[in-house]
DNA sequence: TGAGTTCGTCAATCTGATTGACGAACTCAG
DNA sequence: CTGAGTTCGTCAATCAGATTGACGAACTCA
């Protein structure tokens, strides 16, 4: 076996990716990205808003965690928080104007990198790399019984 | 293509498998684990002890951070910094008999995780995958020019 | 109506990693 | 031998990401 460091491979190369996305956005103009307004961009309901609650669930982390991650978003100018009319609890994450072409512009070069990665590696390993990240990312994660 | 989502899934594998180092390492009586031993205990010179600087090249970060790991495992009676004969300035980061042990353990806990994926995965697509990571992790890193 | 739950928030904390500065020690050209 | 420049480990400050705990306000429903 060769050394096992696949989590720092995985860590790796995750960085490397992720760095990709921050410096294109950048250089298109969208400076002070970070890394998890990807997600948001990915998950955010893109016409109608989204709660905070179901942002957070969608992207797997705590309410606490999108919280400053929308209240960056929000300083920025690219979401305001709207009263929910059917839960005076809840308030909706909107996207203005201005955080749609963000949006959009993010998905974009998402896909650019992500095809970029896609064509160095050709689709048949693409896939399976996906496959086997799917695999290493969801087992194991249910073993507390 | 599917969702964009590449860079989210590499580091949730890696969450996993991190995890799961842990885990298996508090299981079997070695508590306060951090993600950050397994390279130190991956690169550090067994008999000899490394210099700090050393350690830092080969994680591929800063000596500070270097630093925040060592003074860890220091206060855990893992290592012990000692003075370099041939450098005055620089120390040696030195596995004690019990940093051995806990390396050893850890290395072979690295192993067993690892060895878990593969059997997951079958040899071949193992393969594929740390080749692929390889890449993933090593190009466009240096694109500044 | 009241017990229990959910929503967003505040506060504190932790981990990982960074940059900047600095004294001490080393190197080497002149 | 000297002094300029570099390297080593450290301290300090900061930042990003994420967590837990607590809490008021609002909702649900027996």
């Amino acid at each position: 076996m060769r050394e096992p460091d696949l989590a720092r491979l995985l860590l790796e190369a995750h960085r490397s990716l992720a760095d990709e996305w921050v410096a294109s956005m950048e250089e298109r103009g969208y400076p002070g990205v970070r890394s998890g307004h990807a997600v948001i961009a990915l998950t955010i309901d893109r016409r109608t808003g989204t709660r905070l609650t179901d942002l957070a669930e969608r992207a797997r982390m705590t309410k606490q965690g999108m919280m400053l991650l929308v209240d960056d978003l929000e300083s920025r100018g690219f979401v305001r928080r709207v009263a929910d009319p059917e839960d005076a609890r809840a308030k909706i994450v909107r996207l203005t104007t201005r955080g749609r072409t963000y949006v959009a512009e993010s998905r974009r070069v998402l896909q650019a990198v992500e095809g970029r990665a896609r064509r160095g590696l050709g689709d048949r390993r693409y896939e399976q790399v996906r496959d086997a990240l799917e695999w290493l990312a969801g087992e194991e994660e249910d073993e507390e019984e």
